[in-house]
DNA sequence: GCTTGACCTTCCAGTGACAGGAAGGTTTAC
DNA sequence: GTAAACCTTCCTGTCACTGGAAGGTCAAGC
């Protein structure tokens, strides 16, 4: 199949599947005697692999750390394990962050009116001195 | 001062503040005869919005429009509260998205033994074929 | 006066993970 | 024959910076 079918199948863009090529992530496609890339469902796959860990979080170096777990026959569970766990851990560090950002955001647009005028406590809370003020 | 003493003081590091006087985020610092720039204390007030803006989620397109109300007088604060809101939102599901990631990961983790041998519920769940299984 | 080190300047390149688009070749359908 | 829907490569742009090179300036100590 072509690359739009293969793109289609394993839920990439045909721009990233050629992105992914390019930076050795995947072997290069065969190619038509027209020079196009052909794919097996082999190939795709190892791109619908790769779909998956991209949406649960992994960056390419990680894909490509799994990608490699994946096709390798002797390797071991535990270090598909620690690279799982050592994300989830870094997602939490993130949505940690996130929820007090919000919570922030939430207590600004709280005790701000939201009206005409230009009186704001949103404004006030971001232009308000760093705490530990000086005296000059 | 100096730009690394207006650095310190607003939370932002001397590349940032140059950077932002690059794409008029800011104006462009005073000079001293040597070339130097030079920040009043009402100069590092703007830099320490800005800095807390972005720690609280916004992108530079909307510390901009939070600047502008931040120096308009005659602002509404109700718009001030839309950008807060909308930020909010945002965040929000952005929230939500990490956690069902961290969910799945989690849910893998705890399929998987993580031992020594090759047989991996990680790899299989990453590696499964998408529902809706055609035949062929 | 000289050196050392800490500043400062500008400018260029790189980051991550692609997306958009130009310029051109191929295939398929009518 | 031609239009559209593919495909190819290559270059640029995104976002918000960071790192580094090459060079000017300043303050302190000897």
């Amino acid at each position: 199949m072509n690359i739009s079918e293969a793109a289609r199948r394993s839920g990439l863009s045909a721009k990233t599947i050629r992105y992914y090529e390019d930076i050795d992530l995947v072997a290069p496609a065969a190619r038509g005697d027209n020079g196009y890339r052909q794919y097996d469902s082999k190939a795709v796959e190892e791109l619908h692999f790769l779909a998956r860990a991209r949406e649960v979080g992994f960056d390419l170096l990680e894909c490509r750390q799994l990608l490699g777990l994946q096709r390798d026959t002797s390797r071991q569970s535990r270090h598909a394990r620690q690279l799982v766990l050592e994300k989830s851990r870094q997602l939490q560090t993130r949505i940690e962050q996130l929820v007090a950002m919000q919570k922030v955001l939430q207590a600004m647009a709280d005790r701000c009116k939201g009206d005409e005028g230009p009186e704001c406590a949103i404004l006030e809370v971001l232009a308000a001195a760093p705490e530990g003020g000086e005296s000059a």
